[in-house]
DNA sequence: TACCAGTATCTTGATGTCGAGACAACCCAG
DNA sequence: CTGGGTTGTCTCGACATCAAGATACTGGTA
């Protein structure tokens, strides 16, 4: 079974014949998916009315357990974006009625963002597509192959933590 | 050896015990690695003064071998961006002096986007940074599992094609 | 108590990308 | 050779993100 990236790594192969390209092999392989996976997620989402960026700040939320609170300052920790960003999201997550901000009773420079109960349906409505779409991606590999896979990514993202 | 997925599938587990998150073990480590191998490939090259989005259109007309040509239209099919995006990017790497841009001799409508001598140094030069970063990643790995792991994504990016 | 470095959030301006549409040239059927 | 659908490239407006700066509050120190 051939894939996209051995005909990369073919057309570097003819150009630069005396260099390494094994890294290739890997990386490449994992940028692409990353990108179809994105794809993937886009679909299963717009099933259940939400996108991508909204499921991340829904979703950390959501794992959060409850009351499903968490200041802006973890949010964009927790999903890379900045802070002008994420003041961003919140508002139109808020506008749509799916997250409601509430001040910090703590500390009054803080505010706490809270899943409302519409938001909660929706990103538990949208994990659920979300997997039952990459279990589909996941359909080629028997149950010994992917935990094998899951190893070897393990070992190479273990040191950026 | 513990990663941050390890979390992340945790907190899911303990919110949504229901579920089954094995999707979540392989698929999730993907899109992390290729966001830190993003901020790996920045590195790499500004070192050689050059960005990730010069890299994909520079290496795309390279990979091409002599004389380094290819349309507009064959480059944003390669990098996967809009049409207008590819007409900024060809715009900005022009104005560096990477590339040229020539009339099709066979279709009056088509323009040939071509790498200057500089913008083969530059390619070359940030394509081999990239190699020998990409390999201290894989440091983890023994050649093995390295193409071990490469078979298995391949099983998985396969269908895409 | 008064200060001040550090922290949390929001605001602002610049920028790269996308999507839709415009325009020119191609090419094939009639 | 003529018409019309297709293709190739570029233009333009909208928008999400980022980076830097502004503002407000905190918590420890003198």
């Amino acid at each position: 079974m051939r894939d996209e990236v051995d005909d990369l790594v073919e057309a570097w192969g003819r150009e630069r014949g005396d260099l390494d390209l094994a890294p290739v092999e890997v990386f490449s392989r994992i940028s692409r998916l990353a990108r179809h996976l994105d794809l993937a997620r886009r679909d299963a989402f717009t099933a259940h009315g939400i996108e991508s960026w909204e499921f991340d700040v829904l979703a950390a939320l959501r794992r959060a357990g409850k009351p499903y609170e968490l200041s802006p300052g973890r949010l964009l920790r927790e999903t890379l974006v900045t802070s002008g960003t994420m003041t961003n999201r919140v508002d139109r997550l808020a506008d749509r009625g799916l997250v409601q901000r509430l001040p910090d009773p703590h500390d009054r420079r803080g505010v706490l963002v809270r899943l409302t109960s519409e938001g909660k349906a929706a990103v538990d409505g949208a994990f659920e597509a979300l997997l039952a779409a990459e279990a589909d991606l996941l359909a080629e590999l028997s149950d010994k192959e992917r935990t094998r896979l899951a190893a070897l990514l393990r070992s190479l993202l273990a040191p950026f933590s």
